[in-house]
DNA sequence: CACATTTGACCTTG
DNA sequence: CAAGGTCAAATGTG
């Protein structure tokens, strides 16, 4: 029998990081992620009405978040150089993006039922990517339309394929990939990696907000900046921007209206969230309508 | 009916 | 040829 901690005495730093730190840090995510939902139906709920106590109730949410953020750059930094090689499945990002070139028209194009495809069909076309890895994969103010899902090899889940909403309108490129990682106890992580630059203006002055550089591409960090960035942004925020930037919020959006519409009692309603926060938390606006109406089992 | 998602085919790259 | 990225028809949804 071993104990916990003893790992921690070998050079193996990546079971210290299963052991002992990772457990806590998880929890703390989850709890962000939490708050960062709950901040999501209350504000808009208060600013709709005017409340005074928006502001406030802002300001203490973004506190919170503040809190566990320190204490996860805390315990973080306990093991940087862990962290900074990102579990297996998070390497795929491929190193065939990094080569592409040119290559007009295909060659394999001889045939005329193929032939339809002669407009551009390349793949990657940006050689800079952002990755960050989050519990709320989607929750990063842009609006995306999903184009394809795939599997993927040595991989248990499906990635799937998103591109900015606004790409033919504004002519957009971009795109992201957004692929579960692993099971942080109760809280599923996702990998996301950013393509591109949003050019389209509804998102301009949101654009560095959402578009993460990751120094450190794994690590929980991102997740951090992640949502005291989203944090900053909400705290200042009235309600028509609200529901700009906060977009896919709007699944919560959905909440908050089925709370008073469906007449949800209050621990209902805390069910509910605590779905959200343990679940997969890719859940389309459509699927949360559906889990609130089948009464969240 | 318009728009979003799904899904299989097609394309590029290594 | 396998793997991954993209397209677009089919389908679903409000």
């Amino acid at each position: 029998m071993k104990n916990k901690s003893s790992c921690c005495l070998k050079t193996d730093v990546s079971n210290c990081f299963r052991c002992d730190h990772r457990p806590a840090i998880d929890e703390i995510v989850r709890e962000q992620s939490l708050v960062s939902q709950l901040r999501a139906v209350v504000l808009p709920a208060l600013e709709t009405k005017a409340d005074e106590r928006a502001e406030i109730v802002a300001q203490l949410f973004g506190s919170i978040l503040d809190c566990s953020r320190k204490v996860i750059c805390a315990l973080r930094s306990h093991y940087v150089g862990v962290l900074e090689s990102p579990p297996p499945e998070a390497v795929v990002i491929d190193k065939r993006r990094a080569k592409r070139k040119n290559s007009e028209g295909s060659k394999k194009m001889g045939d005329g039922a193929k032939s339809k495809s002669v407009h551009e069909h390349k793949r990657r076309r940006y050689t800079n990517s952002t990755s960050q890895v989050t519990p709320v994969p989607h929750y990063d103010g842009h609006q995306w339309r999903k184009y394809g899902q795939k599997n993927i090899n040595n991989s248990n889940h499906q990635r799937s394929y998103y591109r900015c909403t606004y790409k033919h309108e504004q002519n957009c490129k971009a795109t992201k990939t957004v692929q579960q990682l692993y099971n942080a106890g109760e809280t599923i992580m996702y990998t996301v990696v950013y393509y591109g630059q949003h050019t389209c203006k509804t998102n301009t002055s949101n654009a560095s907000l959402h578009v993460i550089e990751t120094s450190t591409p794994q690590s929980i960090s991102t997740t951090c900046s992640d949502l005291g960035d989203t944090r900053q942004k909400l705290d200042n925020m009235h309600t028509p921007e609200l529901a700009e930037v906060c977009s896919e919020f709007g699944s919560y959006h959905t909440l908050e209206e089925e709370h008073n519409t469906l007449g949800l009692e209050d621990e209902d309603m805390h069910k509910l969230l605590d779905t959200f926060a343990c679940g997969p938390l890719d859940l389309d606006s459509w699927e949360i309508d559906a889990i609130v109406r089948s009464g969240f089992c």
